[in-house]
DNA sequence: GCGCTAAATGTTTACGTAAACATCGGTGTC
DNA sequence: GACACCGATGTTTACGTAAACATTTAGCGC
């Protein structure tokens, strides 16, 4: 039968290599492959031959045989605990958005939960995976153990933790954030303010903590016991129904906008009135967090800032490789007080 | 001076090749290759003799000379217009998970916005990158534009669109989300609903907006007309006042849980009590939807299962590469209603 | 013990690119 | 006018892997 010979059933056509625009433009694959990475020393008419016959001919360089001649992938690694977090997701979004204005492309490699094969699986595919950097956006003390190591001789930036001077880190200026939601609350003639803070695993949770009560003890206040959540406005919830049963409670700070959340949803069932009874101030600054009830007084971080300067960061790294590899950095994201409704100046005792 | 010539300073150590590995162990490469491939024709003996070379040597396979070799990448392309959705995020999670699992990549290719250069843009990064396939995370009747085209050949799996039968098209079962959403408000008792809806260039919004008109039209009542909002919990707060402010306005189906956000703060601004006056329904079931004031009746969506499917169907196609091509498919994942505390039946008029 | 088969392993080659080196005119210098 | 030089282009080679083919060895039937 016909069909049982010749070729496979069409099969795609095989995509045009260097050496097939050369033949087409009568040059050789080498101006062929200046051309492809703009190179000046050709001549302007034979350029444009080259490029006519790449259009032609539909070229596309393979990036693969790119990556294996001149060992650089244009691709950067970002590994990410959850992606289930606002935050994460605008970093993200801005790490991959930046990525491309500098012509990288973004891996992401998730890691489901923080166990130690997760990780080092992580690590490893990544390194099997061609990047030319990665971007580490979790809590870093897990990068202090020594189970596991980074391909050595791979640049890294740290987002959002308290890695020390063997990385480079960004980071919010989680402790700028605490202070000034913390002041705004005591500007407004608070005597105390009570703060719902986020896991003790997570180092922005612990510096927001401890600016907190730094900020309460430069004011000569004796800080009340910190109320330990988990990010979730579940959690908020508990700590808002517990904190609303007390009418010596007129302030709240939470260490985000669902633990806020959770809580105003507390003191609604407590029938206790946000702001008029107790002023709650959250961090973050989510989407949605002007159309809450009442519309929420919280910490504006700049996510976009983070992962622009974790690019920059990163690609300066990449591309001095091999020679000042030991100059990290800590870049630091300021911070920025939203006020809204959540917050007034606590009503006069009768 | 002795630092002008010689090895620069502290140059990175070679990465061991399969060569190195083979010598060590006194194999030839192909046996390396062939172990690290898992193929069954090596000795047990020998086997266990390369990988102890290749962990002494620290080997990682090179995925670039492996790819140029193979003409696979074990990475697939994820386009996506915004990463600002709740719905993208967990859908990006998802497939990045199960992707995982597969042992493949992920490369985020995001298209900051909607021109035609931009998705071009995004194209023929994805094209000179290398994957495998492609999921594309948006409305497709871009696809349907002729300015552009995807690299031929590379399996395409399309997710929330109503691209035609040229891809195959992963989504969430809008039209019974919409139906579930309407019919619970009729089934409270109430007369007439009113639809917030999503911008008329959203699919999914369009095919909310017509099974919320159908349901209606099928209980034999006439659909008010529609309010077009854009998903912002601001376009939500716009119409909550205007359909707040008339007293024939007891239930309101809002396409995504953040417009029904922002029409409830409306109604509290008016005064009007949730769901005492008004009833208010929204799409998503965001992870904050159940601590809304009132806690948010919705429509959830199995954005998990939209990722996991979307990769299945990829990945089938890129082992049937270049047979069965053709075999476009259309998964419907489906929606669940979540009843909370912002639904009630109608206060009876008086 | 001969020839056969199959399993284990080795050898050769090609994938597409870009660096390194080679060549070839033309130009300016003395 | 001989020579050095430079810019444009061509030629050769190596990157690390895996497919295709070749070789060796052991086992087995008769």
């Amino acid at each position: 039968m016909a069909t049982t010979e010749g070729t496979p059933v069409a099969r795609k056509a095989a995509r045009p290599s260097m050496g097939d625009v050369a033949r087409h433009a009568g040059v050789s694959s080498q101006t062929v492959s200046r051309v492809s990475n703009g190179h000046s020393n050709v001549d302007a008419a034979t350029r444009a031959r080259v490029i006519d016959s790449m259009r032609a001919l539909g070229y596309r360089p393979n990036s693969a045989a790119r990556a294996l001649r001149s060992g650089r992938f244009r691709t950067i690694g970002v590994i990410m605990f959850t992606l289930r977090t606002f935050g994460n997701m605008r970093t993200l979004d801005a790490i991959a958005t930046e990525a491309a204005h500098a012509n990288y492309s973004v891996m992401l490699i998730p890691v489901v939960d923080a166990t130690l094969e997760q990780v080092s699986g992580a690590f490893s595919r990544l390194s099997e995976q061609g990047v030319d950097g990665v971007i580490i956006v979790f809590e870093a003390h897990l990068l202090d153990n020594a189970e596991f190591t980074l391909p050595p001789g791979l640049p890294v930036v740290v987002i959002d933790s308290n890695a020390g001077d063997e990385y480079t880190v960004v980071d919010t200026d989680q402790a700028e954030g605490a202070r000034q939601a913390t002041e705004h609350l005591l500007g407004l003639g608070h005597r105390q303010v009570w703060h719902i803070a986020g896991p003790e695993s997570s180092f922005s949770a612990v510096h927001r903590t401890e600016s907190w009560r730094r900020t309460l003890k430069d004011a000569g206040i004796e800080p009340p016991p910190v109320r330990y959540g988990d990010w979730s406005t579940e959690s908020g919830h508990r700590h808002g129904l517990a904190l609303g049963g007390r009418d010596d409670v007129t302030a709240i700070f939470a260490a985000n906008d669902q633990m806020a959340l959770g809580a105003m949803r507390a003191l609604h069932e407590l029938g206790r009135d946000v702001p008029g009874d107790i002023s709650v101030v959250g961090f973050d600054d989510l989407e949605e967090a002007h159309s809450f009830w009442p519309p929420l007084t919280t910490i504006r971080q700049d996510f976009g800032e983070v992962g622009r300067q974790a690019i920059q960061q990163l690609l300066r790294k990449v591309d001095d490789y091999g020679f000042d590899d030991e100059d990290n950095r800590r870049v630091t994201v300021p911070t920025r007080l939203i006020v809204r409704e959540s917050t007034a100046s606590p009503r006069v005792r009768s």
